[in-house]
RNA sequence: GGGCGGAUAGCUCAGCUGGGAGAGCAUCGGCCUUACAAGCCGAGGGUCGCAGGUUCGAGCCCUGUUCCGCCCACCA
């Protein structure tokens, strides 16, 4: 499989896709649901088919695909099912908006020809997101790829309504709900945003049609005063007591409606009369109820003025607001205009403001599936990660008001009820009956409306698997393992999928819910098209790499933070990819030709051998922790710790004695554990790099196939090796105190010195004997003398320092500078003295004594102890050095 | 109005059950050392938002407070 060298570069533009093809050929992605391993399932927050790869996109799929290659690695069969939502308002949305450049509108076209467009559309663009996906390198089973109105979810989406209707969980009624005009539908309470603008609180009188005085009202929405049917007022009101009972006549529309007295006013707001509009408001509604007031109708589906608004009719509501505003100013009814900061609602989908409109729609009867789907996480079925969310998912559950499902748009699941056009009976049926069976008329006609998306989406994990059949699917990945999610969608998509689940299944939809953050430009403001501070993850992927984006996006994904992206960290962190290639090529560069890789034995001598596989166990298990939690960030920065500043910085610098050294069997060992190591932080890295990883992999000896088809071994126990990490801490600290001090003092790193090093412990003494080599290597020496403090002597021009017990010396006959030897010393003198007076201070306390943990006194004790002797040495170094001078 | 999150080095942020303030980037100095200048070796830099409290000991716990961000809510 080897063919030795590495190219200097690595090329993903010609790799990326190339691997992702061979995965995809060999069926790397695709579950195995009659083999005995154990699931491990995720389904994909599907994306609108309208939609384009965005960085919410790609942080939410990189997760989903770490996890899964993960998984796959320690040996579960895993399920990732793609697929996209269907998206009705903003596919017909895109569709509409097509169809307008050519002068059409969906009316014109017809219902028919216009779904027929749609589906064209969707043929044409569906998949591009979908083919982002695969660019982003996700690991999905697109064998078993599901689209929302697939005859399959359809027919689960049907069976659920049906159901629903039939346990009296859906309903239709007359209610209050949110219209947006611009889009000529029903929204969901949660459809709508609510936006803070300034505006203005327009006081308007009323006058008595008694003649005897007049009520200001105070309202921010003055064409809705045409569809007045009443004034409010506190009945404990002393300044309106009496109006109660009494008419007013409503100016411009010249109506006598009634004052009537309810405890719902606010006193203290604007006049304290409320001029109550049923039609139009949510409040004014239920007051309207209860006071059998009558509605009045005034604004239309399109947001123009109905015929109830007189010579209004037909102005654009925010034209008639103008008019209004003008005819009240004429008729000096107009009392005060304040200026009014406060929310109005705007449709998540098109922005316009919405209206509140009394309407017939379809409702699913929440409450009961709520408390269960509460239940389910309060104890424990469901997880919710990072707990925090909790709150919010209980708080929406808990106030959760019905579901309007009903959409008055095209594109859709067509709502599965028919009405009798002879006797109006209404048939809710799985298939269109063919007669009413109230009359048996064959007169039918089906609901006009469709479903809302999220409907379907909520049935996501158990349709996408083939249900209502009782499929392998269904009985192997049911319930899935987590739901990787953003929380903008915890209530829109989550909590409904919760329900459905639980009501449908009987059985949480998911153990786990990974909540992750937002991404956001490097200022942390949102990122919009507006704004023009977007970055497109395509752009950023061709431009650094999949690996490098992918693996920024990680290790920025910590828990309960938004993501701050910017290009220059995604550049940083290709640095890292190069990092890893180099790596790879030094390895291989010293395998060339060679086949002596031979096993780790299970005894070994080497200290950097023994060193670097007990770091390597170490981060192993510090990986496997990180992902069961969901840390993405420890686990990327793991590794990347482990690879460059342990790997890179220090095991293949020492080992690079070997590999160029003349024992055969020394080069044979380096080279083997070298390349063990490299495999495994290989496999370690997969799940977030996956191409560099697999190009790597295929050029290592003794690797058959893809990396895709190893499987991750269990941390080694044996390589466990306390004594080997406390050894290699006393090499490294001597070789950065020596490069510490060559680098203060100015030795150019070409010139070599002599060093000498005077041990307090026979076990350093021993440990700088027998890696005087790798000493003299790193640190650059012309030659180490190690002893015994006493037994050797103190060399006299050399500059100094003191660590871990060693006290060390860079002889530096005839260039010693003595002014900056001194300076330098008294540096690190008064920081010594600092942590020294600090631990002393400490220890004199007697509260610290008698009450901290005895571990703890114990080792201040240490601390002290160790400082104290190296300030003392210190102390003598600067002494010496004095003398030496004169 | 209610709730949540954040405030730590110039920037972006880690910091788990209280016990030696960290990383990356940026800055400064020195290096083309045969894997990597997308690199190597060093250095500087912090009253952990502010004020109290608990504690032998607080970035971490408690109270208050300021600023920023988000979510929820029918005061017109």
């Amino acid at each position: 499989m080897s063919d030795g060298l590495l190219p200097k570069g690595y090329t993903f533009h010609e790799l990326e896709p190339h691997w992702y093809d061979f995965w995809v050929k060999q069926g790397f992605f695709q579950a195995k649901v009659e083999s005995p391993e154990p699931p491990y399932t995720i389904v994909i927050p599907p994306p609108n088919v309208t939609g384009q790869l965005h960085m919410g996109h790609a942080l939410n799929n990189t997760l989903q695909d770490i996890l899964c290659r993960y998984k796959r690695m320690k040996g579960f069969d895993v399920l990732w099912v793609p697929g996209t939502d269907h998206a009705g308002i903003a596919t017909q949305n895109v569709v509409e908006r097509e169809l307008s450049h050519e002068g059409l509108s969906r009316h014109e076209l017809g219902r028919e020809k216009f779904l027929e467009r749609v589906w064209i559309w969707r043929e044409k663009y569906g998949g591009i997101i979908i083919n982002q996906l695969k660019r982003l390198g996700a690991s999905c089973d697109w064998s078993r790829e599901r689209f929302t109105m697939d005859e399959g979810l359809s027919a689960a989406v049907r069976q659920v309504f049906v159901s629903l209707y039939r346990e009296g969980l859906i309903y239709r009624g007359r209610r209050m709900i949110n219209w947006c005009p611009r889009c000529m539908t029903a929204l969901a309470n949660i459809e709508v945003e609510g936006e803070e603008l300034d505006s203005h609180l327009y006081h308007i009188r009323y006058p008595l049609v008694n003649g005897q005085g007049s009520l200001v009202v105070a309202t921010t929405r003055p064409e809705t005063m045409l569809g007045d049917t009443a004034v409010a007022v506190h009945p404990d009101d002393p300044r309106y007591r009496n109006f109660v009972g009494e008419k007013v006549l409503l100016p411009l529309a010249k109506r006598e409606i009634p004052v009537i007295g309810d405890a719902y006013v606010d006193r203290e707001f604007g006049t304290g009369a409320l001029k109550i509009t049923p039609a139009h408001d949510f409040n004014d509604f239920d007051i309207g109820r209860k006071h059998q007031l009558d509605v009045v109708q005034v604004i239309g589906e399109d947001g123009t003025m109905s015929q109830e608004a007189g010579s209004y009719a037909g102005l654009d509501r925010f034209a008639c607001r103008k008019r209004v505003l003008e005819d009240l100013e004429k008729e000096g009814l107009l009392v005060k205009v304040e200026p009014y900061r406060h929310r109005v609602g705007h449709c998540y989908r098109c922005k316009k403001v919405v209206e509140p409109s009394l309407s017939l729609q379809w409702f699913v009867d929440t409450r009961p599936l709520a408390d269960v789907a509460m239940d389910a996480v309060r104890t424990g079925k469901t997880r919710i990660v990072p707990v925090k969310w909790e709150k919010d998912y209980f708080n929406w559950l808990e106030n959760v008001e019905d579901w309007c499902i009903s959409r008055q748009i095209w594109w859709g699941h067509r709502i599965p009820a028919w009405y009798c056009q002879e006797c109006g009976h209404l048939m809710v049926e799985m298939e269109a009956p063919s007669a009413c069976a109230g009359c048996g008329s064959g007169r039918l006609e089906q609901d006009a409306d469709v479903l809302d998306t999220w409907f379907s989406s909520a049935l996501w994990p158990f349709s996408t698997l083939g249900w209502p059949e009782d499929t392998a699917d269904v009985k192997k990945y049911y319930p899935t393992s987590v739901l990787v999610t953003g929380f903008d969608i915890l209530f829109f998509w989550v909590a409904r999928m919760m329900m459905m689940g639980l009501h449908f299944k009987k059985e949480v939809p998911f153990r786990d819910v990974y909540v992750h953050a937002l991404v956001r430009d490097a200022q942390g403001q949102k990122m919009s098209k507006s704004k023009g501070n977007v970055i497109d993850p395509l752009v950023v992927m061709d431009r650094f790499g999949t690996d490098a984006f992918r693996f920024t996006l990680t290790a920025l994904a910590v828990q309960g933070r938004d993501v701050k992206l910017s290009e220059d960290r995604i550049e940083g962190y290709r640095h890292f990819v190069n990092k890893i290639w180099n790596a790879a090529r030094l390895v291989l560069m010293n395998l060339e030709g060679l086949n002596d890789l031979v096993d780790i034995p299970q005894k070994l001598d080497s200290l950097a051998h023994r060193w670097i596989l007990s770091r390597l166990r170490q981060v192993s298990l510090e990986v496997d922790e990180a992902l069961e939690q969901y840390h993405f960030n420890q686990y990327a920065h793991a590794l990347y710790h482990f690879l460059w500043h342990e790997y890179c910085d220090w095991y293949l610098e020492m080992a690079k004695a070997d590999f160029y050294g003349e024992d055969p069997e020394r080069k044979a060992l380096a080279r083997s554990v070298a390349v063990r190591v490299l495999e495994r932080i290989l496999l370690l890295l997969n799940p977030v790099m996956p191409f560099v990883t697999e190009e790597i992999w295929q050029k290592l000896p003794q690797t058959s196939g893809s990396i895709m088809e190893a499987s991750l071994p269990e941390p080694e126990p044996r390589w466990r090796d306390e004594d080997a990490e406390e050894k290699m801490d006393v090499l490294m600290a001597v070789i950065t105190g020596i490069r510490n001090v060559r680098g203060e003092m100015n030795v150019p790193p070409a010139t070599r010195v002599e060093v000498v090093c005077l041990c307090e412990e026979d076990s350093s003494r021993r440990i700088l004997d027998e890696y005087a080599s790798t000493v003299t290597d790193l640190a650059k020496l012309a030659g180490l003398k190690v002893g015994l403090v006493g037994e050797m002597q103190k060399p006299r021009m050399a500059a100094s320092t003191v660590t871990r017990r060693v006290e060390v010396y860079v002889i530096l006959e005839g260039i010693l500078d003595f002014e900056s030897e001194a300076r330098r010393l008294e540096k690190e003198l008064t920081r010594v003295e600092q942590e020294f007076s600090i631990t002393q201070r400490k220890l004199s306390n007697e509260d610290f004594l008698g009450r901290a943990p005895q571990e703890v006194v114990e080792k201040e004790r240490e601390k002290g102890a160790r400082l104290g002797e190296k300030l003392e040495k210190l102390r003598g170094h600067y002494e010496r050095l004095k003398t030496l001078k004169t």
